[in-house]
RNA sequence: GCGGGUGUAGCUCAGUUGGUUAGAGCGCGGGUUUGUGGUACCUGAGGUCGCCGGUUCGAAGCCGGUCACUCGCCCCA
């Protein structure tokens, strides 16, 4: 380490980047919670297990961009690469399994090795929620509404449009596979050097190719949806119906396909045009399966994970930390009156700070670049007669008077209630 | 992991064909103002030109490597 930096892909969040975080966080938060979503933290790290099982071994997550270690007893641990896993996991743990459906939400960092670019980053922070215990087409909806009004509190649902899929139960997708490899197999000497290896590993994933020759043979693909056997098709129209009712905007994307193993049905994705290679936003789907691949009982589930970065991206949340009043003293001898004046300001919820160096003249130009709205100015005349000098910097009209009526005359001016 | 672009002061950026002591604006410090801010004026500090090596009498500028960011691929949120 020759200079002091970050590793790379990881960044500090300085006061105005982690304030769009918590925005977004925030109405994350709340939207879930008016669905009766409860928020759930899990460990940042867990045995590796817990996301090879269910993320498949060929998942690219898997395969080569994962942070794994040992610790000292020799346990092999993942730093997480997403949420999903590791809630299904506390829920089994817990035995929630007895009082379904579950609804989680939560937020934190994952970490994933890949090559870092605006908007994707090693470590990485998504919102997400599940919805555990309900089969019906009716969670993959709720969750997808919730969604909606997610992005719509962000005032980013004219940017962002909804892609939907659906890749069937297990049936419709190994008989869809087959046939889309017979298919793929015919232009095996035109497809691209990555398609040629995911023929084999997850044939699937050729769908989304971005490869031009790639996308040429793609356009007369069987398409999955014509694939899917009589319940999957039924229960992807009852999705698409819903949809319609609930005047949510999507697109069907037949060739929209999630990267995990653990996906089936419904696959969603909120995208925009806004942000270059990572327009993909907020992602989800249904995982019947998952529980199951942790060795849990066969417990349907369907959630979604958003990229805080990424929105946050999107979004300028207006940081604003100005305080409501600065205090000031004549000389330092009164900086412990001040400091023993803001138990008092804080009380009565007046954002105060205290200005402790300089002379008068310094501290009034710091409490302009600060944005103050007023000063108190104390000296050995205030002090002796038990007064304050209250100044209102936008106006700079200042009298004397006594704190309470100084604290008073401020919270009428700012609209300030106190708690 | 692959291909392209960029890297000069805290920030945004100039810097001609390789030529003396690398500049500007903003910001920052001090002063005009020892109990009163914003404006104005004066003034000062701040640079290993990302890093290492090479070519050259001489490199911020050329060449090679490397690191970081960035765009696309890949992957994905």
């Amino acid at each position: 380490m020759d200079k002091l930096r970050t590793v790379r892909g990881v960044n500090d969040l300085l006061a105005e980047n982690l304030n769009n975080h918590n925005f977004v966080i925030n109405k994350g938060l709340n939207i879930s919670k008016k669905y009766c979503y409860s928020q759930i933290d899990t460990p940042i790290f867990e045995f590796s297990e817990i996301f090879t099982k269910p993320l498949g071994k060929t998942s690219d997550i898997v395969t080569k961009e994962n942070y794994t270690f040992e610790d000292r007893s020799g346990d092999l641990l993942m730093l997480r690469p997403e949420g999903t896993s590791g809630v299904v996991r506390a829920f089994l743990n817990a035995g929630l399994t007895q009082d379904i459906p579950q609804r989680f939400s939560y937020f934190g960092p994952m970490f994933r090795y890949e090559r870092p670019q605006k908007g994707r980053l090693r470590q990485f922070h998504q919102f997400g929620v599940e919805l555990l215990g309900i089969s019906s087409s009716m969670g993959d909806l709720e969750v997808i509404s919730l969604a909606n009004n997610f992005l719509k509190s962000l005032k980013l649902d004219n940017k962002i449009e909804l892609k939907i899929n659906s890749l069937g139960d297990t049936d419709s997708r190994l008989n869809y596979r087959k046939i889309l490899v017979d298919y793929l197999n015919d232009f095996k000497k035109e497809l691209s050097e990555d398609s040629i290896k995911r023929l084999k590993e997850n044939p699937l994933r050729i769908l989304d190719s971005k490869n031009p020759s790639d996308q040429a043979i793609l356009i007369k693909a069987p398409d999955v949806l014509n694939y899917l056997n009589e319940f999957s098709k039924d229960r992807f129209e009852e999705v698409c119906d819903g949809l319609d009712s609930l005047n949510i905007d999507y697109k069907i994307d037949k060739n929209l396909v999630r990267g995990l193993d653990y996906y089936c049905h419904t696959a969603f994705e909120f995208i925009t045009d806004q942000l270059g290679a990572q327009g993909t936003v907020l992602a989800g789907g249904r995982y019947d399966g998952l529980s199951e691949m942790l060795g849990g009982i066969q417990m349907p589930g369907v959630g979604w994970a958003a990229g805080i970065e990424r929105l946050a991206l999107m979004i300028n949340a207006n940081y604003k930390n100005n305080p409501d009043l600065v205090l000031i003293g004549l000389s330092e001898k009164f900086n412990l009156d001040l400091l023993q004046m803001i138990d008092r300001l804080i009380k009565d919820g007046i954002k105060t700070e205290i200005l402790y160096t300089g002379n008068v003249s310094k501290k009034l130009k710091r409490a302009n670049k600060i944005n103050a709205q007023f000063a108190i100015i104390i000296g050995e005349d205030e002090i002796s007669q038990n007064i304050v000098n209250l100044k209102n910097l936008k106006t700079g009209f200042q009298q004397v008077m006594k704190l309470g009526d100084a604290i008073n005359e401020i919270k009428s001016l700012l609209n300030i209630n106190s708690e």
